[in-house]
DNA sequence: TACACTAGAGAACGAGCGTTCTCCCCGCAA
DNA sequence: TTGCGGGGAGAACGCTCGTTCTCTAGTGTA
């Protein structure tokens, strides 16, 4: 009995998070009202407020679930490259399969920072949290090319731009885009890296 | 006495957009109520919707003043440049300014669309002319280089990365990241540019 | 002076939000 | 069968927002 309640309490939290996740992400937070999130995840209202304290919570958990998910996406299409230049292209690759979904509406982060950024610190500091986490995987991924250290934030700033640009202009190409221009980079930096050795 | 109504009348206006896009970009659109508009603006409420039909008019307002008075300090930095290839660098040059300024808090047009654009087409619709006004002005500049068409976008990219690393994580340095990308990407275009020849 | 008109200040209104409360029903023990 | 505890559904509450309305004071004119 005890082994239930642990079993089936987790799974409402998480039926609950990823209904806010598809809501807010779609919609955005402020448009997305409690009610309609408690009609969506099939939860009374008493429940959900036993589950998180209000609706802050939520949109943190919502970004922290995004995150993971963010995350482990990006890395098993990383993972799934042979060399570690491959896999640092294949960065702009996951890019071009997500920004061309027709569910893609940018990075939740982003709009989320943008909606409530300056008015809740928790909420910037996940996002900010996010960003360096990616900033730093790329760089780790940079690293195992050789490629000098200061080429990867470059890297960083293609995929942040595509996810603008895409998201905005309804344009799935800018991941291409983003592709070629990271192909440079690396190209560059390997040659400069190469003659200094 | 009609040109002195003619002179107050768009000052009004003016002082409400004005101080609509000092609230809106520092607080968000939602976060700011008509009231507290009315007060910074110095203005009736009544006088306020007689200027405007409806705080989504005002919202509209704003972007298009935004991307005027952007495309404006751009150009003067750029116009400043003396030849092609600096003009084209003398964007990022902007962005470190703008990027390093204590009231920067990102791209007020990414930040609108983040928390709007879902829910309001008009808003979209402006964000998406103004980012794409940004991008045809940065492929003439590429154009004047004698840069290949496709490394514009490629520099698009790195200038709205910017806009979003810069606001997130709180560092100016990524405008000099950028700049120092785009550089790479510029000699490298030029480099096939001229083999190409 | 008296009157018509305008404009400003803010009260008022209706809607919608996040959150809480109440009622009712169901399952279970005695 | 009867009392009881808990949970679900949604009504209710307090607040805030965008928008409208009302009241009042001032001004120009006959």
């Amino acid at each position: 009995m005890v082994k239930e309640v642990l079993m089936t309490e987790p799974s409402i939290r998480d039926t609950v998070v990823a209904t806010a996740d598809d809501l807010f992400y779609s919609r955005g937070v402020q448009a997305v009202g409690m009610d309609e999130l408690r009609t969506g995840a099939g939860v009374s209202l008493k429940r959900l407020y036993r589950e998180f304290p209000s609706k802050d919570a939520i949109v943190l958990a919502v970004l922290e679930r995004r995150a993971h998910s963010w995350q482990e996406c990006l890395s098993r299409e990383v993972d799934a490259a042979p060399t570690p230049r491959e896999k640092l292209l294949a960065i702009y690759d996951y890019l071009v399969g997500w920004t061309g979904e027709d569910t893609f509406r940018g990075c939740g982060f982003i709009n989320t920072f943008g909606e409530l950024g300056s008015v809740n610190p928790d909420v910037a500091e996940a996002v900010r949290a996010h960003k360096e986490g990616f900033a730093d995987y790329v760089a780790g991924l940079a690293a195992d090319v050789g490629l000098d250290p200061g080429v990867a934030p470059q890297l960083v700033l293609l995929a942040e731009g595509v996810q603008t640009m895409a998201a905005i202009t309804h344009d799935a190409t800018w991941a291409a885009t983003a592709r070629a221009g990271a192909t440079t980079l690396i190209d560059a930096g390997l040659a400069t890296a190469s003659s200094r050795r």
